[in-house]
DNA sequence: AAAGTAAAAGAGTTTTTAATCTTTTATTTT
DNA sequence: AAAATAAAAGATTAAAAACTCTTTTACTTT
């Protein structure tokens, strides 16, 4: 809807690793994908990215996998966001002008600036290990089924 | 940002439309195009979605091209969106999950759904010939230079 | 040191979206 | 009726996004 799928996958997955390393453990890709309900060999690819940038953590070798570690804690969504899809979410025109401007504006900038910042508060406020305890009070899900 | 790059173009190609049907006048495919800076031939194929679904009126041979009558003074952009790019803005999940409910929210659902339903009533309320005058004005563009 | 585990890296495929081209049909003007 | 005009229809191509597979590298356990 508002993120590219890659983007949605890259979001549920950050969730379900903030979520188990509370618990202190690492999660390997297979579960991810299990947990989230994503095509194993796409959120691979997908969480190298946001390894290699340092949003999330990984270790390989036995007991290895995807965790977040303490200086990840405030990481939010809108790192992820911005990391998969770019700022064009952030700063692009909602009618594909090149460039949003008040000097040059679309016929709805005035509307979409409002509620395109609105967007990116709410992503910028939702660090990642936030939604841990709705998520294992089962009152908010990342997954299907 | 929120819609396709069809939708885009469809949403920039109509209030073009409108304002020059203000006019009394039909436009062409090559007018538009350069009006709204798109390509031609793509613009065309939308155009033809468009008017089969009534939403613009056209009519063939010499003196011919796009307009709105009476009738359609009161199509939305939110018609464009959803005769483009669907219902998902609606009704989808931000996240991804197949359906959106409040019964088995995603951890964003309540954020996402104050957002989408905003963004919902601003297209409900654009009527495309509602732009026509600050259009004509120079106070928003629907062209890049 | 060897064996096993798990992510990283890179190449490759499929599907969807974006864009183009060609032919046909309808309409109007002469 | 003929010629010209402009959209409709349909087939095709190109580019981007989504998804898969294979090999390599790093690490851990025995
Ligand atoms: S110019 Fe279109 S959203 Fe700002
Ligand atoms: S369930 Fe995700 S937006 Fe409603």
């Amino acid at each position: 809807m508002f993120f590219s799928k890659t983007c949605e996958y890259a979001i549920r997955a950050v969730l379900y690793i903030a979520q188990k390393s509370e618990e202190g453990r690492k999660v390997g890709i297979r579960e991810i994908a299990v947990g989230i309900d994503s095509p194993e060999p796409f959120i691979a690819k997908i969480l190298q990215v946001l390894s290699k940038k340092n949003l999330i953590q990984s270790a390989k070798g036995p007991n290895g996998g995807f965790y977040v570690d303490k200086g990840s804690r405030d990481t939010t969504l809108a790192d992820i966001v911005e990391a998969i899809d770019g700022d064009r979410l952030f700063v692009g025109c909602g009618l594909g002008l090149s460039n949003c401007s008040s000097a040059k504006p679309c016929p709805l900038h005035t509307e979409f600036q409002v509620i395109r910042d609105k967007l990116a508060a709410t992503l910028r406020a939702a660090t990642i290990i936030r939604f841990n305890d709705e998520l294992n009070l089962g009152l908010s899900y990342i997954k299907e089924r």
